[in-house]
DNA sequence: CCCCAGGTCAATT
DNA sequence: AATTGACATGGG
């Protein structure tokens, strides 16, 4: 890989195992839109970035090689190796198809604050409504940012919240849910600046503490918001997948993931984004 | 009018 | 410990 600085964009070439359309349509996130065929525009950590790829070829637009380094370099998981890892992912002919179809999925390591309320708002919901009501969220308590943008709200930008200030975003019975995370976030009940430093089964269990959160949506905080990507990640999808694939493991639901992590190892959570996303491209029919 | 959507909670067996 | 229905909302 080689990076450029050129007439104020970043430039990077030769990115292996890296694909916009795959990383950003595979459920993890819900803050980017497709603007032209090979652009994309959101924001992370307060900043806007609107990125274009041709092939290997990505162009930060208006990115400086400090703010590369500081932010997408991470965001983006820019310095895994995933040839490696996919190979250790290959074990049969359906994660070798599965790997070919989304081999290009990055793991973005995202604002944890960010994830837990976003996987709160996903549950049981579909992905179009969760972006919608992500928006109008950003949009009534973030902080306006270029080209009509806003910040996702941090806790402090949420202090003092009700369900009725809630309301116009349009989250049902998701709300209460997210005024209880708010609350205990700011307390510090539930430590976030912590997290970095617990292992899995620890932060689990602080996330746990929080209404809305179960096995499912706390997975999905630690693989996409902590980088955690020894925990597998059960929903629907994935659990009708697997019991297709490994009927005689897969038991009941909690058991899947435990399968998940029996099968592929600490990078069993990639190995869930491949498979979720083979798994919808063909409409459940692995 | 029906069903479903990246689930979770609380009540019930 | 496992099963079941409610929970808001919008789209097909």
């Amino acid at each position: 890989m080689r990076i450029e600085f050129k007439s104020n964009n970043t430039i990077l070439y030769d990115v292996p195992d890296f694909n916009l359309d795959q990383t950003f349509s595979c459920g993890q996130c819900f803050r980017w839109n497709n603007i032209s065929p090979d652009t994309y525009i959101g924001v992370a950590f307060g900043r806007v970035l609107k990125i274009t790829q041709n092939d290997g070829k990505f162009i930060m637009h208006n990115t400086s090689v400090e703010d590369f380094n500081k932010i997408w370099n991470g965001y983006f998981d820019i310095p895994r190796n995933y040839g490696e890892i996919k190979k250790s992912l290959a074990i049969d002919s359906v994660m070798e198809k599965a790997i070919a179809s989304g081999g290009g999925i990055r793991i973005l390591r995202q604002d944890v604050w960010e994830t837990i309320i976003s996987f709160i708002i996903s549950s049981s919901n579909n992905i179009p409504r969760i972006k919608k009501i992500i928006t109008a969220l950003c949009e009534n308590f973030g902080e306006p940012l270029e080209e009509g943008l806003y910040s996702f709200p941090s806790p402090e930008n949420l202090r003092g919240i009700t369900e009725d200030d809630l309301a116009p975003i349009r989250a049902g019975y998701r709300a209460k849910y997210m005024v209880d995370a708010v609350n205990k976030v700011l307390s510090g009940d539930v430590d976030i600046s912590s997290f970095d430093k617990l292992d899995t089964d620890s932060v689990r269990q602080e996330l746990l503490k929080i209404n809305g959160i179960g096995n499912k949506v706390a997975d999905c905080i630690l693989l996409f918001g902590l980088g955690r990507t020894d925990v597998f990640p059960v929903d629907v999808w994935i659990n009708n997948t697997m019991c297709k694939l490994y009927p005689d493991r897969c038991t009941s639901l909690n058991n899947v993931r435990l399968v998940g992590r029996e099968l592929f190892g600490n990078y069993c959570g990639i190995a869930q984004q491949y498979l979720f996303y083979y798994a919808r491209e063909n409409g459940g029919n692995i």
